[in-house]
RNA sequence: GCCCAGAUGGCGGAAUUGGUAGACGCGCUGGUUUCAGGUACCAGUGUUGCAAGACGUGGAGGUUCGAGUCCUCUUCUGGGCACCA
């Protein structure tokens, strides 16, 4: 009898796969299709156990789908662009490309001996030119289609790399690398007109049936429809040309209870009046600090009072001031607003600054609703003063109506779907109704009266594809000193990055390349200058699902591929990209559609979508002398019953399990767990244990019982294999129930994504089989099928299996089993019986035994009878094939 | 602050539509074999109790013949969003 040496037996039937082209996808009119995709990697250098984990899952549905009988494609490629590379090359010299390309060969030899089912020769990296070229024609396309278009754009600059840094590299004000102060910058830059389609990327969500309802949920919140009013206030005293003041609210239900107009640091009308230097100082002091969620959260809310009023629109007698804010966003609705502190915390906080009036509008019914008296109104003195927002006047309105909080710093704004005590309504007339109701009535009441219209507004913003970087997929594009901006011919394709560049000077290389910014104007031939921005790596993610369909055609897609392989079946990945990537690769389906390069069915590119937890690990930590933390990694330690140590016998503090990360050192290299007990077994691993939807805790002693669990499968195969043919055993027809028992439980487990739950099961087959006693056929066959439904999760044994017990062909090939369904129903079936609801006893009956028979029988039962103790029976009742409950 | 998800043995986790709670794995306990040890194999393992039994799915109520599952309230944990008017 053999050992099980998984590093014999995986090499090996890896060469076999490869020699029968197991895994290249074909087009095939005949076989239904099935494209499965995970999530492609960034070449880091070194493959880690979330890989393994993503691509373990990605791996058993192309495997099983292929058994069913799909034509499947499985493809692989590099999301090769983006900073890394270029701080590798700034730290240690070398070249991005150098770097990339080595880190790509490094990570393929590190993935490839997991066996994975993928086709390799439809490989590419995003920084391939055949790829980014057709890349920068789509991009052509998409400026001729209106979806491609430059404006100015306030962003995080960093003077000293003179670079735009994204809101996540801005770390307390400063550049994350260079510690600079970072300012904000306007600047010229391309965006995505993906606002064109808040709408449908909004709507068609609810058509992703397959997705997390998550995912969905996330990006419906991303997108951020609300519905509201736009109105103009007349201005009193503003500078010419700004006689009206438009403002955009989803609250004009609290129009009557306004008490001042605010406008961005960044309007128009605030730059009219930064000739004053008091206004430009203010409107400089808003402009500091730095883009980021962080700083906005932190900022305090200041003010400049302009000197300018506006009137209000139900009342031209009255008017208000015009502030310019800091917490008013220019790029949201029309950068001015009109502030109702009583009913917004962000209003109540800046009226209390600066000594506004919080006029009420509404108020809460209170605890007491029975018997109240209609409305009447507020009183005259509802103009509250910043200290008491609501006054307590119980009583003087009558007795149930006017219970409600004293509430001093916070503003009253119950949900919209609430009933609330409108005094100061838009029509004038008190009332009781939702916030949604008086909304409503507030837009008719303005449209009616022809002061405002009801408009929808979106949060999600155009994508800014802009990066001034190197390292990113040229845009094509040329500046002209005559003609302007034009795109590049598409005969002048792929716009190469020039190799000749040197990280040693801060900026981008390409804005200081002595002969690659000079070019033709592609439209009068005239000198000019090439953009030297290059794309956001988020668009060459945007369509490599569709590119993997036709991977070496020499335009983006070829139609008929796509339209054979699209949709992308199963996406799996990782949630972190549940609103950008996904959104992004949405939207882009769309252009890509609109332009020609994918067929209209395809704008959703992906029907069904998996979002995989981590692998986490307990940290090991220890203080030094300093009291600093020291963190070590899993292989140092040594686990006693009483907790951990190092070698010399340190006491080690573990703390609870994390995502593997390096600064915690609590990683386990998967070339490790592979040289020292097969890809198999880390395979089985990460698939067994946990959900895989759930974060999966790696473990030293779960990895070795895997690897266990295989050996014994194993020897269980190496016996079998050794049976004599003529043995007959007893046990024939009860392995053959639990055959295709694990059969049809094992295929429901992959179909639902429960791989942990197809593993407890083919462990119990596995038991069930190494425990029969049944003839040799039917072991043999048992085994055989054993092998066929753990192939898709530990291959390499699967096939190894396979042959010894004489099957045809490779594992992998062969159709997936098919549980008889006759096997699958038992002729009894043993129910539970319960007294009051108590599990008391149990029988055992014909399956199909009729329910008055079933009764009788559980009555007479002994221990029935015994904990009735006389009473008697007031109900019985028999869920047929489940259980008997006996009240008494 | 708003939105979402979750809470089951010592641990990871199972449990169609409400129908035997704890599958499977880890760990632990006892035993057998080989034996220097690990390995391998067998049995046991929610808590409590000598036992019959009682109790038990974060907490408190409720619906039901029957609740981990449904309803109400609540606590905690994780995640997302957040000056978006």
């Amino acid at each position: 009898m053999s050992r099980y040496e998984p590093a014999q037996i995986e090499p090996q039937w890896q060469k076999a796969w490869e020699k029968a082209q197991a895994f290249e996808a074909r087009r095939d009119p005949a076989r239904p299709k099935y494209y499965v995709l995970e999530m492609f990697p960034y070449p880091s250098g070194r493959i880690h156990m979330g890989h393994v984990r993503n691509y373990t899952m990605g791996d058993v549905v192309a495997r099983y789908k292929s058994a069913q009988g799909f034509s499947v494609l499985h493809p692989m490629g590099w999301d090769a662009f983006g900073m890394p590379a270029e701080n590798a090359a700034m730290e240690r010299g070398g070249h991005p490309k150098d770097w990339t390309y080595s880190n790509i060969a490094d990570m393929r030899g590190q993935m490839k001996p997991l066996g994975l089912s993928i086709d390799w020769t439809r490989e590419f990296a995003t920084c391939d030119p055949e790829y980014y070229g057709q890349q920068q024609a789509m991009f052509i396309d998409m400026m001729d289609a209106g979806l491609v278009y430059r404006k100015a754009a306030v962003v995080n600059w960093d003077p000293v790399d003179m670079t735009v840094l994204a809101n996540e590299q801005v770390i307390d004000g400063k550049g994350w690398r260079s510690g600079a102060a970072v300012e904000r910058r306007e600047l010229t830059q391309w965006f995505f007109k993906i606002s064109d389609y808040s709408e449908e990327l909004l709507e068609a969500l609810d058509g992703l049936t397959h997705w997390p309802e998550k995912v969905r949920l996330m990006q419906a919140n991303w997108i951020g429809k609300s519905r509201g009013l736009q109105f103009a206030f007349d201005t009193v005293g503003a500078p010419q040309g700004f006689e009206k003041l438009e403002v955009y609210t989803t609250r004009p239900d609290t129009l009557m209870g306004a008490s001042f107009a605010a406008i961005s640091a960044d309007h128009p009308l605030a730059k009219a009046l930064e000739s004053d230097p008091k206004v430009a100082a203010f409107v400089a002091e808003c402009r500091r600090g730095g883009t980021s969620a962080e700083d906005i959260e932190t900022a305090e809310k200041i003010g400049y009072d302009t000197g300018i009023r506006v009137r209000h629109p139900l009342d031209p007698t009255w008017e208000l001031p015009v502030w310019i804010a800091n917490f008013i966003l220019m790029d949201y609705g029309t950068g001015a607003i009109f502030g109702c502190p009583a009913h917004d915390q962000r209003d109540l906080d800046f009226a209390r600054k600066y000594n506004l009036p919080v006029n009420l509008v509404f108020r809460n019914l209170g605890a007491r609703t029975e018997g109240y008296t209609p409305f009447e109104g507020f009183p005259p003195d509802s103009v509250f003063s910043r200290d008491s927002v609501f006054t307590d006047v119980e009583g003087e309105y009558g007795p149930a109506f006017y219970t409600y909080q004293k509430i001093t710093s916070v503003a009253y704004a119950p949900p919209k779907f609430e009933r609330v005590a409108y005094g100061r309504p838009i029509d004038g007339k008190p009332t009781v109704q939702t916030g949604d109701e008086a909304i409503a009535a507030a837009i008719s009441h303005a449209e009616t009266n022809g002061y405002g219209i009801g408009v929808t507004k979106f949060r999600l913003r155009d994508w800014g594809g802009s990066r001034q970087r190197y390292w990113g997929c040229p845009i094509p594009v040329v500046h002209c000193p005559t003609c302007g901006v034009v795109p590049e011919a598409k005969a002048n394709l792929p716009i190469k990055l020039p190799d000749d560049v040197t990280f040693d000077v801060p900026g981008n290389p390409l804005d200081r390349h002595p002969t690659w910014r000079n070019c033709a104007c592609p439209k009068c031939g005239a000198e000019a200058r090439r953009e030297t921005d290059t794309m956001d790596t988020f668009v060459d993610s945007s369509w490599y699902y569709a590119r993997f369909t036709s991977p070496r055609a020499t335009t983006p897609t070829s139609l008929p591929d796509a339209d054979y392989w699209m949709n992308v079946d199963q996406y799996i990945g990782g949630i972190e990209h549940a609103i950008l990537h996904l959104l992004y690769s949405r939207f882009f389906a769309r252009a890509m559609a609109k332009t020609g390069h994918l067929p209209a069915k395809a704008i959703e590119p992906f029907k069904a979508l998996f979002t995989q937890g981590m692998v986490t690990h307990e940290i090991y930590k220890t203080t030094d002398a300093n009291g600093r933390p020291v963190y070590h990694l899993p292989e140092d330690i040594i686990r006693t019953d009483a907790g951990a140590t190092l070698a010399d016998g340190t006491v080690v503090e573990v703390i609870p399990s994390a995502k593997m990360s390096k600064s915690k050192k609590n990683v386990v290299d998967p070339m490790n767990i592979i040289a020292s007990f097969g890809a198999d077994t880390a395979r089985w691993f990460v698939m067994s244990d946990s959900p895989p939807e759930r974060d999966v805790e790696w473990t030293s002693s779960g990895a070795e019982a895997a690897f266990k669990h295989l050996s014994r499968v194993w020897g269980l195969s190496n016996r079998i294999a050794d049976m004599p043919e003529g043995h007959v055993g007893e046990g024939d027809d009860d392995l053959r129930r639990a055959t295709a028992k694990a059969i049809d439980e094992v295929t429901k487990g992959i179909e639902s994504f429960a791989f942990n739950k197809a593993i407890a099961v083919l462990y119990g087959f596995t038991n069930t089989l190494s425990r029969a006693n049944a003839s040799t056929p039917v072991m043999k066959d048992a085994i055989r099928t054993l092998a066929q439904l753990m192939q898709p999760m530990v291959p390499h044994i699967a096939e190894a299996i396979w042959v010894m017990q004489g099957g045809t062909g490779l594992c992998c090939q062969a159709p997936w089993p098919k549980a008889d369904p006759a096997l699958l129903i038992d002729d009894t079936v043993i129910l539970p019986i319960q007294i009051n609801g108590k599990r008391r006893a149990e029988i055992s009956v014909p399956k199909d035994m009729a329910a008055t028979e079933v009764e009788k029988i559980a009555l007479a039962n002994e221990d029935v009878v015994r904990f009735l103790a006389g009473q008697p029976v007031r109900k019985i009742i028999v869920v047929p094939g489940r259980i008997i409950n006996v009240v008494a």
